[in-house]
DNA sequence: CCCTATAAATAACG
DNA sequence: CGTTATTTATAGGG
């Protein structure tokens, strides 16, 4: 036996595969266990080389949910937001801290209407489309599909979310957020009429890169405080297996 | 034989880089972007292959937010976390107000960041830019005035608006002069794209029962509901440049 | 952006 | 889980 070439040791080393859906469930698994580490780690370098913010949710194909960064930390910095902390009262930051956040929810709320009104917002072009949809237009199917879905399902939240405002006026009681269950959606499919692509191409010039919106100049109270700009460190994450 | 070695066009090729914070701004930036783009490719091939629910977001150092996957899965992590009541005290109906509002601050954040995500929420393409800098590309000179224009109207009718749900709503007095800056408004100047923000996330759902928290190879039992686990569809990601 | 040289990630297998 | 053979991801530079 003079050649056993075909194998030194190993396996045969990497083969390119299609990016596509495993069905086999053996494969599926180990698939997903060293990809998600991967990922996790390729997140986590992110964090620390740029000093990132970075928050990730993995489920397992058998539904258990995999976390990476910090999310806590990043409510946290919300919770502690600039001022004192919750625990801290003494002579009378009671009230004090109370005025504080009321101001900081009626900053909020603002920001709120603003945001969501400038995602409804009508271009007003002659067409009744708001510019959402009017950008819409101008993608591929494929990018029109996977925008739907996750805008129906932002928009739903928004709109529950407005609700409750309108509902409880100012009294209420977030976390106990109504019950939209409708998460499967359209999502897969979007309706028959809207495939038809429009391809405009339009290369427009580039000094629309200089145009800036000047917002500023008009003295609104908006805003947070929340500029707090956390630091993540290495050790948010699990980095033992570098 | 002349030789031109250490050069035959481009660059010396990759070197090792240590994992730590760059210091130098324009690398920084650009690490960034290269990164982020090939995590979110990850992230969307994990997602396909294993067919395995994804959501990552992540903050850029200027703090603009790039969300991929599906953001609900991150949402809900949040609102269930335990960072909902930092200390239960409710007796005093002083304190319970309190309470109240902090709570409806928090989910009003939680909103606001949401949205803002949506707004700069990453296609995928490849593309650097958010759909929002996209379609604003796709815009002729004067269209882009005329939105100009446009959003400058909406501001004042936001402000109106938010003026009515301050009278209407509750007490607090934010019409003080205030001391925090200007953050939601930033968000607008369209191209520019180096605006400042919170973090964190909102909304709800229940299907979480194990959490695994990967960073820290320490276990957190959130043992709720079962996990429906959904299905996602290649569809929600954009994988068009495979 | 585009390239190249090289470091990393990872599919197939034992 | 450990190895190996390849495919990918990317740090530097133009």
């Amino acid at each position: 036996m003079m050649e056993m070439k075909t194998q030194r040791k190993g396996g045969d080393g990497r083969k390119r595969i299609k990016i596509e859906k495993i069905k086999d469930k053996s494969r599926l698994q180990v698939t997903f266990s060293k990809r998600r580490k991967g990922l996790f780690k390729k997140a986590t370098e992110l964090s620390v080389l740029t000093g990132a913010q970075v928050a990730l949710i993995a489920f397992s194909p058998a539904g258990k949910p995999y976390v990476c960064g910090n999310p806590d930390l990043l409510l946290d910095r919300f919770v502690n937001g600039e001022a004192s902390d919750i625990h801290q009262k003494d002579d009378d930051p009671e009230q004090r801290r109370y005025m504080e956040v009321e101001k900081e929810l009626e900053a909020e709320k603002k920001r709120g209407i603003l945001l969501e009104s400038l995602i409804n917002y009508d271009l007003g072009g002659g067409n009744d489309k708001s510019w959402l949809d009017t950008y819409v237009d101008g993608l591929s199917l494929d990018e029109l599909k996977q925008m739907k879905s996750d805008m129906e399902q932002l928009q739903k939240c928004v709109a529950q979310r407005s609700q409750d405002l309108k509902m409880t006026g100012n009294t209420a009681s977030s976390s106990s957020s109504s019950s939209y269950e409708d998460k499967s959606l359209a999502l897969m499919k979007l309706p028959a009429g809207n495939d038809d692509i429009v391809d405009d191409d339009y290369l427009n010039e580039e000094m629309v890169n200089e145009l800036v919106f000047d917002f500023d100049s008009q003295e609104y109270d908006f805003g947070t405080t929340t500029s707090t700009d956390q630091e993540i460190t290495a050790d948010m994450f699990s980095d033992d297996y570098y």
